[in-house]
DNA sequence: AATGAATGAGGATTCATTCAT
DNA sequence: CATGAATGAATCCTCATTCAT
């Protein structure tokens, strides 16, 4: 009981922090949505800000549960980064305004936020540190500082996140993807010939 | 006389905007960084949306301006790459705040601010664009899709802007530029030894 | 409770829009005289504009209602006129500044307020026809076109609205209104003899 | 020279005033139609107000002007009260706006706006009053108060400016004023047979 | 005489938040 | 627990008016 109020407000929250951003969202509307009077939802987080800090915590774990599904699965490290990336990218079509920044992070609420950003940030250069150092461990790629190219490849893979958010889900971010891979592998396979990598 | 008040207005404003973000700026605040009455920013520009446009303008064409500016100069396309990229971080650090996305653009201002800022983009993917291009007449870089290659960097170039805007002018962007190079370039240059790319 | 506010909120607004108008009443002012927040009357009414048409809708029923009430007492058409307009004006001294037409109304508002005058006036109308017809009907008056002179009546009866706008609640007015119905009658009584209309 | 500036400024005036009544009008645009500095019209009139004044007065002395052009053309008193009604009515409707009252009248305003509105009433009773006189001198009219009886039709006539300020030029108008005018003439006239009036 | 430039004062509206029930 | 009701604070924008040139 208690619990379906907190789900429909989150899910309610999403809906509108998505759409309109935090601060022009308004918790009237969100209530309405959620079929909950305004009060409740302060009885539940007690401000916007952390109902936004427990939307945007939600949708940070869900993005790492769902690629390090997929990626454990797999063996291959050239399977296993083109699958994280990819997998990264679907599932942020759907909590990129979420995720993304409002710029207002940087004044009262960036504490928190930050935090979590960073924390996502940090899980995916693991996962991508993880299978960088099997691939160099199989002797497959050949990296001299897989702390930092595994960073680098974090941040330039933010930059694809970008149009996602401007242009509204552009289609051919998987494309551009795999010519970001391709390049990277270009740089970093030891037996090109082996993998074959699709570059257009 | 004039052009000195409209100077103040829009320095204020970069300041202001750069902050706080379009939202949280008001311009009561503006107008009294710049010593002049709110009314006189509504003369000059009619509204907080096309201060903001101005400032954006202005803020993209700096970039531009100031990256091609270095680049010219240049022949090698391995340093004109390496330049272009550390200059446009040099003059984004500045610029950062107002040149990223306020999520509110994708309401209301989008039309317009999504216009300049599409148009920065394009016109970066042009200078790699055409520095790539020379590279592959030079025999320098082995390219199959110069087009697709150029915008794939200009997303990645975007993901490193991220850090620089949340945690705040991170002073290791510079490595991972580096880094990032590093990769890229043992991905397409011909002659790796001729070229001895700092990689750390 | 509620309702207790919502009449105050009503209240204060007839005294201000009445002595101010629309356009120069600020609802800060309202809100101080109802000892209500501002925002309390937002809640309820949405606008500035919605306050006002509720309250002129409310004045338009109180006149009809009040005019009909000692109207309908009656049994001589010649009474009834008389009665009708004499009450028609007394009740109107305490709304005329409301109900006489800001010509802002010919804006954006008139939609709606030119709506509840004119049903206000048709349904003037409406009673002095039913007044002529139950005259000609009991061959007390002699009128060829009963729909035109109701209609022709109503409009000179608003004639007399105006003194009392502008000169403020005119005391001669109960005079000119019954030379004017001396006018009148004077044209379409058939037994004036029986009737001796005061005619000063 | 100075001359055609001030007219220039009265007609965009009187348009704008017409269209938008005194408050909504802005001396901005005002001074946009007269294409001259809003500056200038300060140097001419000092003040809004006085603008609005100044085109008040002339509406004014041109409806007076113009009926009575017409009215002194003819000889019957029956054919003069019907010229001058329909003239007024005629004339009035370039005006009306102009003329009838911005409830802010009752402000600030009424001082001046008062005496040149009940002025312009007063002269339209006196040429109605000189009209009855002639009318019962010559043994046509049978009025027992003259002075009432021409007030009287003035402020009932007034009521006929109303439709068309709000319904806007309503064409009906014309009918009703001869609705009016048989009615008033049935309970004046001495010998009705002689003068078949008109009445639908 | 004519004007471009600058401004002060004012007003409607929005919303996160509180609290009594 | 849940909520309806109430509010304070904040902010964009408009415009009549002034004044130096």
């Amino acid at each position: 009981m208690k619990q379906d109020k907190v789900e429909s407000i989150l899910d309610a929250a999403k809906k509108m922090f998505g759409r309109y951003g935090i601060q022009k969202t308004n918790l009237s509307e969100v209530a309405r949505l959620a079929r909950v009077a305004k009060a409740t939802i302060y009885n539940y987080f007690g401000s916007k800000d952390r109902v936004y800090l427990e939307v945007l915590q939600r949708e940070a774990d869900d993005i790492i549960d769902n690629t390090t599904f997929f990626v454990e699965k797999l063996s291959s490290p050239v399977e296993k980064i083109q699958t994280f990336v990819h997998a990264k990218f679907r599932y942020m079509k759907g909590a990129i305004n979420i995720l993304n920044l409002d710029r207002e992070g940087l004044d009262k609420m960036m504490p928190k936020t930050g935090i979590i950003r960073n924390n996502l940030f940090e899980r995916e250069v693991g996962i991508i540190y993880s299978i960088l150092e099997l691939g160099v461990q199989e002797g497959i790629f050949r990296i001299d500082d897989i702390a930092q190219t595994s960073r680098s490849i974090g941040y330039a893979l933010r930059g694809f996140e970008l149009p996602l958010l401007i242009e509204g889900g552009n289609e051919q971010i998987e494309e551009y993807l795999d010519s970001f891979l391709a390049v990277f592998f270009n740089g970093v396979l030891i037996d090109k010939k082996k993998w074959k990598i699709k570059y257009k």
